[in-house]
DNA sequence: CTACATCCTCTAGTGGCTAGAGGTGCAAGA
DNA sequence: TCTTGCACCTCTAGCCACTAGAGGATGTAG
């Protein structure tokens, strides 16, 4: 088996070289053995992990839900509750930011469209913001 | 003239008590004068500015971002296209984070759809992650 | 006068990295 | 063999926008 530099474990997860030294810090991932020279020396099952815990965090789950996914990849004999549970919860964080996204684009839209690019003392930027009142706010 | 005190700034402003400070110490709001007692005393129009700000961050502009706004303001003479640009890129970004939250939103989906809620070794949600050429990866 | 809430300053912590300093290892070309 | 130059090492500090807490002063109601 061919040793895997900490660089090229990185190309091949697409998760960055110091972040992947973080990753090692707080413990998501484990210290892989050294070369003799210190440096660190990966297998693919390293790699694997990695590219798990990328997809995760596009996804936008946190290091903390991570480590229980991870821990529950670990053991596949067990219940996916937990797996489904933390999908979901994820799933309803990300519908109420759409939600309150597409409330504040309606607002920024209402801002930009209103401003007739004259002065400040006549942009409806400035004024939403000075006086909220004048918005929908429908995201309170 | 009464007196208004950090706390009912913070309760006529929306803005907690250690962010108004935290504002003044990062230059986004003056010092106020003090009292004998060397509390803060702030006036009608630091509330105004306060809950400029606070508008503003609720639609998601950066301090940075807010600091210009805040100075256009104060020169209502000026063109106005200063607040428009930033308003404009605040709407793009904004535009940009709905799409891909929603292609989040279809992938979560699947996952928690697919998501027999069995063992995990056949549970949908570990495996996308695990290799994502499962996932319809639009977000890429 | 005594509670007790509110205020003060200061430092450190949050999450998830990122940047930089200052030094070592290693492979390929001259 | 030597040297060039990149990739690696550790460590600390910085990013954003706050938030939490220590330890003490002030202000107010009963």
């Amino acid at each position: 088996m061919k040793k895997i530099t900490i660089g090229g474990a990185s190309k091949r997860s697409g998760v960055k070289v110091p972040t992947i030294r973080y990753y090692e810090g707080i413990g998501l991932l484990a210290a892989p053995s050294r070369s003799e020279g210190n440096q660190r020396s990966y297998e693919p099952a390293d790699l694997r992990r990695l590219t798990f815990i990328r997809h995760a965090r596009e996804l936008g789950f946190e290091v903390d839900a991570i480590r229980t996914l991870l821990s529950l990849q670990d053991e596949p004999n067990q219940s996916c509750a937990s797996a489904d549970a933390i999908a979901k919860a994820r799933l309803v964080e990300v519908e109420q930011r759409i939600r309150s996204l597409t409330a504040l684009k309606a607002e920024l839209e209402m801002m930009v469209e209103g401003c007739g690019h004259g002065r400040v003392d006549q942009c409806r930027v400035i004024e939403v913001l000075a006086d909220h009142g004048e918005c929908m706010h429908s995201h309170h």
